[in-house]
DNA sequence: AGCACGCCGACT
DNA sequence: GTCGGCGTGCTC
């Protein structure tokens, strides 16, 4: 007797092909197994999605081919799983093939069954070894006591019924609700789970000593893994089979570990929650986060319940208005830790300092009383290099980037010219390229430039034990080799940095003690930028960065924001003053409904490359042409393609083309009716030269 | 996505 | 004479 399996594999949703592929089995397997199959030439990993004794009607049954071998000593994938990869499939406009092996670690399809085995027992001996959480008394660690604002969140949250979106400043102590849940969550079932999510590779260190800390003694050091793309192939494979025999009962990573498949899975925390990072931005433009929120959903059912604990200090407006309209439940934790206050705000006009200043005298003025203490300052400027552009003086040379549109971007350490899109590095020219003009200037500032002149500026500015000031800068440059953020943030809590200037990334989450100074010296750009989540972000950017001053609370009270801006009359930096979030979000959310922008409206791009800004469009406009009559359409409005706003990117050019619906069921079977209009509108005669094409379901920029 | 098949330029 | 460029098309 022959079986039909159909099996998700990985080809793309192009093609023609369907979701599943079917094979023949003589025997009977479950679904969720892992199996290898033929296909073409060659033989690839795929999930058993169904398996039936009734041959397939879509296919010749001769034309099935006999399916391989399973993977032994494999639990099948659950149907939970299942589900939540044919959601993101369908939601985001993937293959399901695509999305189930996206989904496993890349090692795994390499992988055949002696060396699985041979890492099964590995997985088994470590396991043994570190006693499986049963074993030895918990030792006690260094436990602090909850506050009020964490007691009430944790009571919160054990009664609620839906996702429960905890709103606390930075500093509140989110991480120690965290802690808490997960150890309430591990505590109720033997075989629970829980999921932690963060936003950043940087930021998993980190949170993963303060998990270890707390739970290792009790529960073994090979119960908490982390699943993130910064770890070797054999790392992840490693963490994804814990994680999936349900050794691992704490999972920690970054958005790719939503799809990790965890049988017992109870709680799911989603740190930073609002952070653009969680928003996928090739492959399958999954959000992580509302398949978090999906997930916990699919876990719940009559026997086990799992929660979503989502956490910021500025929400998301999504989130945000989902609480408002009660299908989260917010919980608020106002106060900081040991009562420290958040830093005082104060907005320098820079249309009332002198021409050209880079730091207005009252801020520089205040970080050398600040350094003079003993104190730190950090300074944020979000670009790396030492100039945005070079420039000729004599010509209107600029050193633009071959193959982008953009400007290449001045790196004076080693005199090289550098494209941050494309990578195209060159060292810089000693004449202008074009005119032989011995005169070519540095346009803008960058960090590099920041840090060369706060040097300068600070140079007679002494700390308390007479010595002179150091200034250290931190930004994707010189955290790029393995260790060296860790060796960085070591140097800044040991106190032998008193200034740092850095990028955004110096806003994130880091805990620096002895900061009480935090100033943005440039932060206008993302005022009036086209795009309208600008202004939320740099909310969340400037809160975030207050948020690593006066975290000691000694010094709290005289602690500083400081924020140059040549527009202080903006009512964002009036909320940002008062630390007043919900204000803000509210005059957002305001503004986002009279635009019937999301979360009022829902959007979705087509995005396509090509060899010709022509052909990009041509493709966009012709399959939005082809739109007309779909189911879904007449609540659809197609924009006219538009190029990207860095239209050329290492010789690709890009454009998009913007889709909004009052309604996501309709945009949803609209998008699915689209994509046979999409594989046809490629080979349109005017559309030669398409690259490739993607759908982005609920875009973050548009 | 891979990987084959297929038809046109500079090399052992 | 072949190696190899990547254009087109197929994979149960």
């Amino acid at each position: 007797m022959s079986f039909w399996p159909t099996v998700a594999v990985a080809t793309p949703a192009h093609g023609g092909l369907a979701q599943t592929l079917s094979y023949r089995s003589e025997s009977p397997l479950a679904p969720g197994t892992l199996v290898r199959v033929p296909l073409g030439s060659r033989e690839v990993l795929g999930v058993v999605w169904t398996c039936t004794d009734v041959p397939p009607q879509d296919l010749e049954p001769a034309q099935a081919r006999p399916i391989g071998a399973a993977l032994e000593g494999l639990e099948p994938l659950n149907g939970r799983w299942r589900q939540l990869v044919q959601f993101a499939a369908r939601y985001y406009q993937r293959s399901l093939g695509e999305v189930a092996m996206g989904a496993l670690p890349p090692a795994l399809r390499e992988l055949d069954n002696t060396q699985l085995q041979r890492r099964l027992r590995r997985l088994a001996t470590a396991r043994a070894g570190t006693g499986n959480g049963s074993s030895g008394a918990p030792t006690p660690v260094n436990i602090p006591m909850v506050s009020t604002d964490q007691e009430r969140a944790l009571a919160a949250l054990a009664q609620a019924d839906r996702p429960v979106l905890l709103f606390g400043a930075t500093g509140s102590g989110k991480t120690e609700v965290y802690l808490r849940a997960t150890e309430q969550a591990l505590a109720a079932d033997a075989k629970a789970q829980v999921l932690v999510m963060v936003p950043e590779i940087n930021l998993t260190p980190q949170l993963e000593a303060r998990f270890r800390e707390r739970f290792e003694a009790g529960f073994g050091a090979g119960a908490l893994v982390c699943l993130h793309s910064g770890m070797t192939p054999p790392q992840r494979l490693q963490a994804w089979l814990a994680a999936h025999a349900g050794h691992a009962r704490i999972v920690l990573g970054t958005r790719m570990a939503i799809f990790a498949s965890l049988p017992g899975l109870r709680l799911i925390v989603v740190d930073e929650e609002h952070d653009p990072s969680y928003k996928s931005q090739e492959g399958a433009r999954y959000s992580a986060r509302d398949l978090a929120v999906y997930r916990a959903r699919l876990e719940t059912d009559a026997s086990a319940r799992c929660q979503v604990l989502l956490g910021s200090a500025t929400p998301s407006l999504e989130s945000w208005h989902a609480a408002a309209q009660g299908r989260y439940q917010r919980v608020d934790m106002p106060g900081r830790i040991g009562g420290g206050e958040l830093p005082r705000l104060r907005l320098v006009d820079m249309n009332h300092q002198p021409k050209g200043a880079l730091l207005a005298p009252a801020l520089l003025a205040a970080m050398q009383t600040r350094i003079g203490r003993g104190e730190q300052c950090l300074v944020l400027l979000n670009r790396r290099g030492y100039a945005p552009v070079l420039s000729c003086g004599a010509c209107d040379w600029k050193s633009s980037c071959p193959h982008c549109s953009a400007y290449r971007v001045f790196h004076k350490i080693d005199r090289t010219l550098r494209c941050h899109h494309c990578g195209f590095t060159q060292r810089v020219p000693r004449a202008c390229p074009d005119c032989g003009n011995l005169d070519i200037v540095p346009v803008g500032r960058g960090t590099e430039q920041l840090e060369e002149q706060l040097g300068a500026l600070l140079a007679d500015v002494r700390r308390p034990d007479g010595s002179p000031v150091r200034v250290a800068r931190m930004d994707a440059d010189t955290t790029r080799a393995k260790g060296s953020l860790e060796a960085q943030l070591d140097a800044l809590h040991a106190g032998e940095v008193d200034v740092l200037v850095g990028t955004q990334m110096v806003a994130k989450g880091h805990d620096f003690r002895r900061i009480t100074l935090v100033a943005s010296v440039n932060a206008d750009a993302a005022l009036f930028a086209s795009d309208h989540r600008a202004p939320e972000r740099l909310f969340a950017l400037l809160m975030q960065a207050a948020g690593r001053a006066g975290r000691d609370a000694r010094h709290s009270s005289a602690s500083e924001m400081w924020v140059q801006t040549w527009h202080p009359q903006h009512p964002l930096f009036d909320a940002l003053a008062r630390h007043d979030y919900p204000g803000f979000a509210t005059a957002q959310l305001a503004d986002r409904q009279a635009a019937a922008m999301p979360p009022f409206g829902f959007q979705a791009l087509l995005r396509a490359d090509a060899r010709s800004q022509q052909a990009a469009q041509a493709f966009l406009n012709g399959a939005a042409a082809a739109a007309a009559g779909l189911p879904g359409s007449d609540q659809v409005t197609l924009y006219p393609a538009v190029p990207l706003n860095i239209q050329r990117v290492a010789n690709v050019e890009r454009a998009q083309l913007l889709l909004e619906s009052d309604s996501r069921p309709a945009l949803q079977s609209f998008l699915a009716a689209w994509q046979p209009v999409l594989l046809q509108a490629r080979s349109l005669p005017e559309a030669r030269g398409l690259i490739r094409f993607a759908v982005d379901v609920d875009p973050l920029t548009v």
